[in-house]
DNA sequence: TTATCCTGTTAGACAAAGTCTAGAAAACAA
DNA sequence: TTGTTTTCTAGACTTTGTCTAACAGGATAA
């Protein structure tokens, strides 16, 4: 997936238009699974790529990844948001002392017994998050 | 838990000084199990009660009674942080329309099979949070 | 071709949460 | 009381994120 022409099939695949910036962000982002913050994406687009990308933009792109499926959005830290481009289902520790998020897969955690939800309300994502601090 | 003699006896078994801020502050949290944040308190202090209490007064207190266990954070909207005066073992709803936390008891979810913590950590906290929406 | 339209990008102003600083006020100890 | 420490405070400051209004550039119509 690091391929560019493979990055403009699956943004088209979401109905996300390829245009410059979204496939500099989307070639970052889907590099591999990782967690980044806007603010990281935005250095590396401008540091590490040939075109560029400005801040309100970065947070346009990364708005219309994760409505569109293409990223989640991990707030776990108060201070800043994070974008998984992992989408599919697991759960994160997050190390409050160093600000690390690092995945935790699926299978390691067995969650039987959900609770139902409210009248009127319908599910949109479960979250675990594990805590940690170093010992 | 809305005596004030009782709020003071709380804050010093916790080994925190009550000064009048600290248990004006404790006084609206300990009320009863609500999550709150810091603008609301802050507004609800100055508002409601015969003394006052600055800004930074309200996040250092806040940042204490967090530090000693008296409040638990919750961490589910990049916005803001909610101070849950519930410490003890529950999960969350968070409504992403309405921004509405609502508890879930401890005994509607079961996790079995938790994951091995990373080398040299120890746990700080398990978090399940269910996002809802309205349907 | 040229005008018009539409979508996306941009700089920078702005908003809001939270932190920090330096001095004033309380609380405390002797 | 006097000296010492803790707490409180206003307001400047920082950081993350949003908004606005102008602009760019491709598509389309005439
Ligand atoms: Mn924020
Ligand atoms: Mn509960
Ligand atoms: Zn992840
Ligand atoms: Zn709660």
């Amino acid at each position: 997936m690091s391929n560019r022409d493979d990055i403009v099939s699956k943004l088209k695949a979401s109905g996300v238009t390829p245009t410059t910036q979204r496939v500099e962000i989307a070639q970052i982002l889907f590099a591999r699974p990782q967690h980044l913050s806007a603010e990281q994406i935005l250095k590396m687009v401008n540091q590490e790529s040939s075109s560029t990308a400005s801040k309100a933009t970065i947070y346009n792109t990364l708005g219309l990844f994760a409505k569109k499926g293409l990223v989640k959005e991990v707030i776990v830290d108060p201070s800043k948001v994070f974008y998984d481009s992992n989408v599919s289902k697991h759960f994160h520790f997050y190390n409050i002392d160093s600000g690390e998020l690092t995945d935790i897969p699926a299978d390691a955690i067995h969650i039987d017994k959900l609770p139902n939800l409210p009248q009127g309300t319908e599910s949109s994502g479960l979250e675990v998050i594990v805590r940690i601090k170093n010992s």
